[in-house]
DNA sequence: AATTGTTGTGATAGCGTTGTCATAGCGTTG
DNA sequence: CAACGCTATGACAACGCTATCACAACAATT
């Protein structure tokens, strides 16, 4: 019913090798030839079957995305980088986000390997070595980004959390601050645990530490985050700076703040890793650790692309810097002296 | 190399008809059997072809999207509500961003036509019936949202941009505003045009018009908002109130007007048609007509499903009503009485 | 002149799945 | 009990393409 390589061959007069070998661009043809099965392609206006071309030639020209969160322009951006690398290669990007429930990644990540895409780049939501290893083959091709899973067995490129967390506390330390909250996502995926323990432990280089009360585990939304914000503004005393390990946190965080008539940075100080979505418009007004959304995604596909062209190679760790910016969401405090 | 069928059906002792009939659990198969192939399967940790699948059945169980800007709240809403109708139906959606390029959006539908989906969506950059009908075949399932092509001969769903407008300048009028500018898209573009030309009309209706130097038409983007911003703020003699005939536009002008050291509204008024991304977080203060996103993808895939499932009636194009939501962008404006 | 390599083309054989048909056993019905 | 429909299974072909091999024709090298 549709046109195929064969009706084109019919009409230029060659075999469907031919024809073939003239829309791949590869193997030998004569420019006369060549001429002849374009104008036969244009004329019945052939496409390429390429749910044939994959099943023949075993390769999807297709790289499974797995995100946590598409609303978080963290991952908008990744992605951003992702397809700079991977569309000139022809590839497509089968996109999907789990909204951090791992069942829904390890399905999407299970329905991709179905659909034999060629690679996969997962930003997991918190998946075990063990889960995953059921849904990938052996020889499946996965760079995880932002997220490390260790044991896991593949490449990965992430934040080098420790020195962003770094820069942040020096930078508190520095305005004067004393004492601390957090606000994180779960510990079990490395962009919770590395950025909390780096933060613990840089305050305790500077002589400090987080008080239990004020930390608050749960998910990497902005709805935990809206309820830490409650919690915190509950509080008899609070800490005088607030730490938050990712963006949808703080987001949710200062959106309770101001809802509840708590001022920032005056009442308490927001810091947070990873930049605020609506920066664009309202100028970016929270200090932040600044990550480096798209360079990540762009090192996370060449890696897989790497992959896919036979790098057998131990797979390796990326750690890309991070670097601060200021905003207006941290207070100078001068002189107080707390007695601690 | 990997599982097929076959060695699921050599393993259970049945035929691959039989395998292909438990696993896509259609024809009759008898309990004992089933239960002896799911056994099979499991222990061979069968992966079924999904390539190989799609091209005997000719039908790929995915549909193409096309969006003209994925950092646009408005189409991730309004993919929010195409994945909630498809997915449960089993689709997977490949995602595409055009940029506002028309010929990007091209190039997509037709990589998509390629790999055969079973269905598109496309929200158009402005592209041309005739462009359109070189790209899918007559016996494309094509269905349009947000933005109307006419002549195109798909379905349709798209706000009732002249309700919206109406609301809007109803409300303006009431508040007292004599005098208005207008910042656009391409009028090619039915989401441009309709939105202006029901301004302009229920302007007239009010004994009002726009001033051929206070319009500004140009792109659907945040830059050409910023650029139409930087203009407003020159002028000597300004309108009172502004017109954004899309989110994107009413974000890039309220930050130039902010650079320019305009204020909103004490200076001059805005509102826009659309949502502003960062309501979220800051609240909703910009007076817009809340577009029903998600309900347009919804009723968008829904007609599609249709189309797909044999539904051959003539075309249709579904209005979907916005409505008004009150911000603090427009000033009210008491008994100040200019001379026109 | 014989050998080797390069270029250009065709014939053939599947890839893994499912649609279609054939067949056989069974229960129900007039 | 013959006729029929329903259930259950297998045999077989074919989907459109490309990998592989085979083979020419010709050029370049020994």
């Amino acid at each position: 019913m549709l046109v195929t390589l064969s009706d084109v061959a019919q009409l230029a007069g060659v075999s469907p090798s031919t024809v073939s070998r003239v829309v791949n661009n590869n193997g030998y043809v004569s420019e006369a030839i060549a001429k002849r099965v374009m104008d036969a392609v244009a004329e019945l206006d052939y496409r390429p079957n390429v749910v044939a071309r994959s099943f023949r030639s075993k390769t999807t020209m297709t790289i499974g995305v797995v995100v946590s969160d598409l609303t978080n322009s963290y991952f908008m951006d990744a992605l951003g980088g992702i397809e700079e690398v991977l569309s000139p290669e022809g590839y497509l990007l089968l996109i999907a986000s789990s909204n951090n429930v791992v069942s829904r990644e390890l399905q999407y990540c299970l329905e991709f390997d179905h659909r034999r895409v060629d690679g996969t780049i997962l930003a997991s939501a918190g998946a075990s070595p063990a889960k995953l290893s059921t849904v990938f083959r052996k020889d499946s091709r996965v760079v995880l980004i932002d997220r490390m899973i260790d044991g896991a067995g593949f490449d990965c490129v992430l934040d080098d959390n420790e020195s962003g967390v770094n820069q942040l506390v020096e930078y508190l330390v520095e305005q004067g601050h004393q004492t601390f909250g957090v606000v994180s996502g779960p510990l079990s995926i490395s962009a919770g645990s590395e950025r909390v323990d780096a933060f613990e432990r840089a305050l305790a280089r500077a002589g400090y530490d987080v008080r239990p009360e004020w930390k608050w585990i749960g998910e990497f939304t902005d709805e935990y985050g809206y309820g830490a914000g409650q919690l915190l503004a509950a509080l008899q005393e609070k800490p005088s700076a607030v730490f938050c390990a990712n963006n949808a946190l703080a987001q949710g965080l200062l959106l309770s703040l101001n809802d509840a008539g708590i001022r920032v940075p005056d009442d308490v100080s927001v810091v947070s890793y990873g930049t605020l979505a609506n920066g664009k418009l309202f100028r970016t007004t929270v200090t932040c650790v600044e990550q480096p959304a798209r360079e990540t995604g762009r090192a996370g596909a060449r890696l897989l692309l790497e992959r896919i062209r036979g790098n057998d190679e131990p797979y390796q760790v990326l750690r890309i810097p991070p670097r601060l910016s200021l905003g207006e969401s941290v207070r100078r405090i001068e002189s107080l002296r707390t007695n601690r």
